[in-house]
DNA sequence: CTGAAAGCGCTAACAC
DNA sequence: GTGTTAGCGCTTTCAG
């Protein structure tokens, strides 16, 4: 493979003028540069990142930690994030880790001197964080805090918005599938949110309204399936349950419906998310779909150290589809009878 | 960032020994390692693989390139990937190209001197085959021959066993949708295994029987819907239709049923990949599955240049589920009216 | 505008 | 067992 220095003979330059060359900055007489541009094109020269790297003290590297990949969500993540890294010339590693693996994973990272880190799955320890800061990485999501750059993930409008929606339909026991171990919590307001409204309703949620489960240990799905079934054991009743992500409400569909409910005659079934699946199962998956694309762009612009502080607050939109057409409102019974 | 000099200071080795320790390679007392190790941990000294990957000329990463993230296939997939390339020390970037796009692509997996790269997108153009190998770089299905390391996917039973099914059952007119563009065949038998099979059974394959597509560039679920869309304008029979992918099956199934079409009653579906959701679905669909952790660890081994040569051979297995239970066999209809 | 020197953090190769 | 020397391919710095 030809060095810097093998184009630089070529072209009867020093090789301080091919780095200038490729790089594009500092000065270089345009008759150079296009002699040097000709020997970089003949050559098939390709600069080795690895040494630019180490001597800059730069990386195009930007790690991105999720739970599990079995959820088409954190595709939709990745995917993003690599569109979005590539405009600034990063490329993406994926990790995956959980709990205790989440040290092994940041070592690994941190020894490949990332510029960046997003992080979906549980928060740092603070020695990492501190490690990462010294070596100039940019923090996304590395704890549960404020304490680095976090844009704000408004739930509230839109679980408000499918609260009332199923409420007017005449739900009156509503249920959230959580699904989470216990240190699984970053960035999550979604169950705050909906215990608040529900209360504001008028409809005080209990304990056992929100139900558990070994995510992300166990898959969504699976973890929805299961909490289907234990609620068919139960014989509790429930109108309407909110999963805490697609995969979820999915897996919750399937074991209810097995389990001879009807969706959404008998219960309506929301989740979060809004995968490109959502709308693709029967009935339709009502959702609350965040900006993913918006999301990355902003985690990428912070990495990148550009992007004016502009407005990183994302708001939630909820999505209705038919898996909460649950009962009927006034206005459609009036013209079904009508 | 403490690095190895001030380590070896500590410890009052040179940094060689630290080396050592830290690779675990060559000689060292065992009293000195204990010494190392302890500054080490006190320190929280993390090796710098940047430094040690530009000397040593290895490199820790592999690099995957698919054509399009929205289909969960790739995530199992990319999963996979992660899960062996960790047991090896090596850590995975992800890429998403196709076509033109490979170049680019190429050229940034190059800079960034990859251990291996995995592709399941268009082939790679000679040159950067060369460059690839000449950085020592593993290549993985790179082209559509046989030049590179390349398992056999074996398709032939299962698609055997499959229109077998579906033939027994009185399925007549059985359709491919493929949904490809001309270049993207990377790694293609399902459908030369189809005709041929067709062809054996006596049913020979016309050429509009092979719906074609604009696969990968636009994702799978939308070419499936738009095949059973210009079907069903079309009003040509279809008893049974093979899909290229899980996602194509479930976009025509999606689009089929809007038009009016029960599924497996008037048309047996299925497709391949056998992805998480494939299950899930109403009816569950039917496809073929491969056993993708097994690819990926040979693919890994082989990067690691371990693996003995064992079977290399990767038996596709047909998952019979409802959306392929068209018509009746005739034991299943003897008892039924029995 | 261009080049020479120094060195990023690490390891290969050899010496002791 | 351990240290020394050289240098990976590139950029920084400063001199011209």
């Amino acid at each position: 493979m030809v060095d810097r220095e093998e184009v630089a003979r070529l072209a009867g330059v020093s090789s301080m003028t091919v780095t200038r060359v490729v790089s594009g900055k500092g000065y270089v007489a345009e008759k150079t540069r296009r002699r040097v541009q000709k020997v970089i094109e003949e050559t098939g020269y390709i600069p080795n990142r690895i040494a630019s790297g180490l001597v800059s003290r730069k990386s195009n590297r930007v790690a991105i930690i999720v739970p599990e990949l079995s959820n088409p969500y954190y595709l939709q993540v990745v995917e993003a994030m690599i569109r979005e890294a590539k405009k600034y010339g990063y490329i993406l590693s994926v990790f995956k880790a959980y709990g205790d693996e989440m040290p092994e994973v940041l070592e690994e990272v941190i020894s490949n001197r990332v510029a960046g880190v997003v992080n979906y799955s549980s928060p740092f320890p603070e020695r990492y964080k501190k490690m990462l800061k010294e070596i100039g990485a940019k923090l996304i999501r590395a704890d549960d805090g404020e304490t680095d750059f976090r844009m704000t993930l408004s739930y509230d409008g839109a679980i408000r918005e499918a609260l009332d929606l199923l409420l007017r339909r005449g739900a009156e026991k509503i249920l959230f599938v959580a699904g989470v171990t216990g240190d699984f919590a970053v960035n999550d307001r979604r169950i705050p949110y909906f215990c608040k409204y529900m209360a504001e309703r008028g409809h005080a949620v209990s304990e056992e309204d929100i139900l558990g489960g070994e995510y992300p240990i166990r898959d969504a799905f699976a973890v929805g399936q299961s909490a289907a079934e234990r609620l068919l054991k139960s014989g509790r009743r429930a109108d309407a349950v909110l999963c805490l992500n697609d995969m979820m409400a999915l897996g919750f569909m399937h074991a209810w419906r097995r389990g001879g409910k009807r969706i959404p005659e008998d219960t309506a079934v929301m989740g979060f998310d809004n995968i490109r699946l959502a709308e693709a199962f029967d009935p339709e998956l009502s959702t609350v779909a965040t900006d993913t694309e918006k999301e990355a762009r902003l985690y990428v612009e912070y990495i990148a150290g550009v992007g004016a502080e502009e407005d990183t607050d994302l708001h939630a939109k909820f999505i209705a589809r038919r898996s909460t057409q649950y009962g009927q409102s006034a206005d459609e019974k009036g013209k079904a009878e009508g």
